[in-house]
Parts: structure tokens; sequence; C-alpha cells
RNA sequence: UGGCCCGUCGUCUAAUGGCAGGACGCUGGACUUUGGAUCCAGAAAUGGUGGUUCGAGUCCACCCGGGCCAACCA
């Protein structure tokens, strides 16, 4: 085909996967759609495909769960499947109706639907327990009386065999007996135990003949005091995935050592073929922050954050009140790929697919964060003008504009002025001229200072009324800045969030510290004596937009009411400058 | 130290025996009333040693490095 043939084609259809998916092979990009596009083409499960996202109802969910959940629910999508949302809540002292309301609320945050297919272990109760018995007559599990501490000692090590417990061979008819007056809490919790009969000389520990039921006198959040013999994940879980039929069932890589107990299970308890099959993927890991369920509650329930949803907290919960938009959290997921190896993902990733989410997303505004006072000496007393100024940049094919009051008095921010400003410092100086964003230019001819402190508390500046919105042509400033007008700006309370970490593995720590010695003391600055545009008064909260020049912000769906304003920053601006900043102040 | 899994630019990944490619980040430039966005250019990788092969990131062996497993959690 021809140069020019090529040229006057139109743009081939964009694929519709984002960054990694650079792979064009129908149906994979990535070795577990690959499998299932192999699956599919083989006819194994006769065109039916079926995943699942199984969270445990005792916590938030986090960005690595999105992982998974866009995993399962992406399969399905692509391949005209299903995902069901399954709760695997078979821990009653653990689990909670608040975090299964919380979980289904962010799975439908991300934009997944899982229709009627809605499902809980725990309903599967009767069902795995005449499973169990199955397993029992053939032979294939015992009730074993062991103590716990007994169980853990019989079980040998990694590099030494188990022991074979007193009680594994126990006639059928007694376990049969025995296991029913488990059900029926004739025994206390721990007194007896049902376990697998397979090799305590096993190279896999698991598979030395491990625990299938355990009691436990306690309340299940469900199923209240029917039970009080509950199952173990091993034998609740692929259990479940094939009760609903699962062909694919898709977990994290620390579960590849259970996929044999997976399979065993599925096997001697006869689940016909083709059954599901568990692939393992690596869990996603970010620099920065910490993903462990068990790090998460430390820090909430220490303190270190306000909460669950606080802005810095990678669970879906903060991300949302931080701002982030779950497309971007789609379009990052796409981005990072899903592969065997332990990684963790650069934080600024995530960054990238967030500030290139709400560039399109996000309508611009002007905040003056640290405001500092101009007077425009040359700006007739008491006049304002309506200056147009557009919602959206050049680039971003959107329409919409306001009106923004312009005066004699205004604010800008500190940082836009320096007295005795460095090398390629754009912004104001003594003498020197910057644009007003939407406005006019403007030339600094005064300071006016604290006698005391020496801190600048005022700029006396003129305005050059040819400048216009970038008139006259040809006109060269090299820095443009935002401001507010004095007399219509609104106050508000500006919330600076940063990474929750000052290092890249927080759980890398010298002897004797935890994770919360690399606790980040500058992740949170409040500013209350920001300025805004007043036409953001009218907005319902959990707006979002772009503080130009600074960055993406959302009003705060929880504090920020009409009558006091908050922001939360979700992320920054691509700064080029601080980086010029940083390198020269090296 | 038994078993299982995994090693590709700084980071996340593609290449299924045939030109090691993309994304983020980084560097430089263009453009720009956002030091934003966009565009262009650049630097940057197959852990090591042998072997099989016309040809190896890919197959084999050994070595090195990393992860997981000894909860009545999931």
């Amino acid at each position: 085909m021809s140069r020019a043939n090529e040229d006057e084609k139109p743009a081939a259809e964009p694929d519709r996967r984002v960054g990694g998916g650079s792979d064009t092979r129908p149906g994979a990009s990535d070795f577990i759609r690959a499998k299932v596009a192999e699956d599919l083409r083989s006819g194994r499960y006769s065109g039916r495909v079926v995943t699942r996202f199984p969270p445990e109802p005792n916590g938030y969910l986090h960005i690595g769960h999105a992982k998974s959940c866009c995993l399962n629910f992406g399969i399905a999508l692509e391949n005209d499947g299903v995902c069901h949302l399954r709760f695997d809540d078979t821990n009653p002292e653990t689990e909670d109706i608040k975090y299964v309301e919380s979980i289904k609320e962010d799975v439908r945050w991300l934009g997944f639907d899982w229709g009627d297919n809605l499902f809980f272990a725990s309903d599967y109760f009767e069902k795995l327990y005449e499973y169990a018995v199955i397993l029992i007559e053939r032979g294939k599990a015992y009730v074993d009386s062991l103590s716990e501490d007994e169980i853990r000692a019989y079980r040998g090590t990694v590099t030494r065999a188990g022991k074979e417990s007193p009680f594994r061979d126990r006639p059928i008819e007694e376990n049969l007996r025995l296991f029913e007056r488990l059900r029926a809490g004739e025994f206390a919790d721990g007194e007896h135990v049902l376990r697998a009969k397979i090799d305590m000389a096993s190279p896999n520990m698991l598979m030395r003949d491990p625990l299938l039921y355990r009691i436990r006198h306690a309340s299940h959040y469900r199923r209240g005091d029917d039970w009080c013999l509950y199952p173990l994940y091993d034998f609740t879980h692929c259990l479940s995935d094939a009760i609903e039929n699962i062909t694919h069932s898709l977990c994290t890589l620390e579960f590849e050592n259970n996929r044999e107990l997976y399979d065993w299970v599925l096997d001697n308890v006869g689940i016909a073929r083709p059954r599901p099959e568990q692939t393992e993927f690596a869990r996603l890991d970010i620099d920065y922050t910490v993903l462990s369920k068990r790090k998460l509650i430390r820090l909430v329930e220490q303190g270190h954050v306000s909460g669950w949803d606080d802005p810095r907290l990678p669970t879906l919960a903060g991300l949302r009140r931080r701002g982030v938009p779950p497309e971007a959290i789609g379009a990052f997921c796409d981005m990072i790929g899903v592969d065997k190896v332990n990684s963790r993902v650069d934080i600024a990733k995530l960054e990238y697919a967030i500030r290139n989410d709400l560039n399109q997303r996000a309508p611009r505004v002007l905040c003056v964060l640290r405001p500092l006072k101009v007077v425009i000496t040359n700006y007739p007393e008491g006049r304002v003008e309506q200056l147009d100024a557009p919602y959206w940049p050049h680039d971003v094919p959107k329409q919409g504009s306001r009106q923004l009051p312009f005066g004699r008095e205004i604010f800008i921010e500190r940082d836009d002025f320096m007295e005795d400003p460095p090398r390629k410092f754009f912004r104001l100086a003594p003498g020197r001229e910057v644009r007003l964003r939407h406005a006019y230019v403007i030339k600094c001819d005064d300071v006016i200072k604290d006698s005391a402190t020496g801190e600048v508390m005022e700029l006396r500046c003129t305005f050059d009324p040819d400048t216009l919105r970038g008139l006259p042509e040809g006109r060269k400033v090299k820095g443009t800045i935002h401001w507010v007008s004095a007399a219509h700006a609104l106050p508000c309370e500006v919330r600076l969030y940063d990474r929750l970490f000052r290092v890249p593995d927080p759980e890398d720590v010298a002897d004797g510290e935890d994770f919360t010695a690399h606790l980040n003391p500058d992740s949170l600055v409040v500013l209350e004596d920001a300025l805004i545009e007043a036409g953001v008064a009218v907005d319902p909260p959990g707006n979002r937009y772009q503080f130009e020049r600074q960055g993406y912000f959302i009003s705060d769906p929880v504090d920020s009411n009409p009558g006091s304003l908050v922001y939360n920053r979700t992320v920054t601006l691509r700064d080029t400058w601080a980086k010029i900043a940083a390198r020269d102040g090296r």
C-alpha cells in the first residue's frame, strides 16, 4: 500500500485499551485473556465465560481490589460472559453487613454491574455440608480431635514431613455420626475439626490433611446462629465456584499453592468436567503507599488518617473522596496489565491516568491558595469589568464560559511573586510584567512590606489597558498567573493532599521500626484562607475542577457546602517549574 | 534448607523459535494568555554461564536473585 493512500485513510479505530495494550491479537492482551480466548476457541466450556469477584466482607475495597474487579468484570464483558459478585463470607468473627454495603457501592462506582448475580458463600452452607458428607463417605475426610497446637505440631515443617493424627483412621460411620454432632453444637470451639485425608508427607503444606471445617459458636452476620460449624476457604471457594458454574477463577499469586487443593476437592467430591479452573496473577502494589488490609486498618485505627475514606488512603472510598474519577482507575488498570511477576507500580502512572482523565473532564476555574494583595494603581476606583473566561482550554473540545469580575484590587498567588527572582522565573517581580489570566498585563511598581517583619504585604502595580486577553497581537509576555477579584472572591478551605509515605517502599523498615515511621508528615496541608471565584458557589458538592496552574480539585463531598466551601486536591498539575527549581536548588 | 511460582529499559509491560516494541517516568526541542495539554526528538532492557538450533528473551541444564507455603484467616 502506498504511503499517500495510507495518509488519506481515516485513522484506524483505536485500540480500546490504553497504554500497555499494544498487543493487537484479537481477544488476548495478557496471559489470562489469552487462556480465555484459547478456551473459547477449543470449546472447552461451550463458549461460556463466567468469572467472579469474590471479596470477603471484612474491610473496605482498595485499588488493588479494583485491579481484580476490572480483570474479572472486564473479561466477562469482552467475551459476552457474566461476572458474579460473590461475598466469601465464611468467617463469622470478622465479617459484617456494613462491608457488604460498602463493597457493593464501590463496585458500582467503578462502573460494574453484576445484574442478578449477587451471591454469598454463606448461602451455600447446606450444600457445602452435603459435599463434606460425601467426602467422609468416600473415606476422604475425617473428624480430628487433636488440639490446635497438636495439629500444628503434627503438620511438620516445609523441610520435614508431618505425622498422621491418631484419629485419622476413624471408621467412616463414626466420622459421619461425629460430624453430625459437630453441626448440632454438641462440642465447644476447637474440640474437633473436619480434615481432608490427603498426605501428611506432601511437599505442599496445604495438602497435609487440610482443615475443612472448624467449630465456632459465633453469630454470622447473615446466618445468625444457624451454624456453629463453619467451612474454611479451601473447601468453600472451589465449591462455590463449581456451584455457580464459574469457568475462570482468577486469584492472586499467593494462592498458587492452594490450586492443588482446589483441584483435589473438586475431583474428590465428584464435580463433573469441565469444571472451574483457578489461575493466578500478581496482586497490585504501588509505591509510596500500602495496600494490605492489615496496614490500612492500623492507619485508620491509630488515627494516622481520618477514616476509611481519608483522601490519602488507596481505598476506593478514599480515592473517591480525593476526587479520582472511576474511569481513571479503569484506565490505570488497563495500563498496568496483568502478569505473574510481583511488581510495584510507579505511583506516577496512577497520577498520569488521573490527570489524563481530568484534563477532559474538569472545567478550569481560578483559585488563589495563598493570597497576596495587589492594587492596580491606574485602574479607576470603584470600576468593575466583567471578563469573559472560557471554562476550557483551546485543546479541550468543550464549550462554555463565565464572567469574571475584575477590579482595582485583586489577589494573586504568593508564590507568583519573588523580590529577588532566580533565573527562568517567569512570574512577577519588582519592575517586571506578567499577564493576568483572561485579563490584562500588569507591571509591578512597588512592594509594600511589614516594617517589623519584612514580610511582603501588598504589591502596587499598573495595568496596560491595551492588553486584554492576549492583545495586542505579538505582545510577548513570558508568564501568565491566576488571580481573583478582592471584592468578589469567596473564602474557602483547601486541603492539599500528598503521598502518604515519604519512601517508595514503606514496608522496608529498620529494626525496631514499622511502616508508620515512614509516614509523610506533610501528606495533608490545610489552607484556611484561600480565595476562589464566586461562581463555584452554586455547584453541588463533589464537583471537580482544575484550579488553573495548581491542580485538580473536588469540592469535598462530605464537608463542603455553599456557606463553607472546602476543596480537596486530587492531584497537582505537572509542574515543570518545580522541577527546575528543585534541580537548581540542589 | 522441601515444594511451587517468577526474572525484558528506572517502573509497568509486548514479542507464543525470526527486526527486542509500547506506556509511565526522565532529557532536549516546538507550540502555548495554564511552567497545563499537545507535538517532535533522545537516552534507556532480555540476571549469569553453558547447550540445542541456520537462528534463542522464548527450548534444555546449571548457577544467581526474588515471591509464596508450616492460621481452626481469605
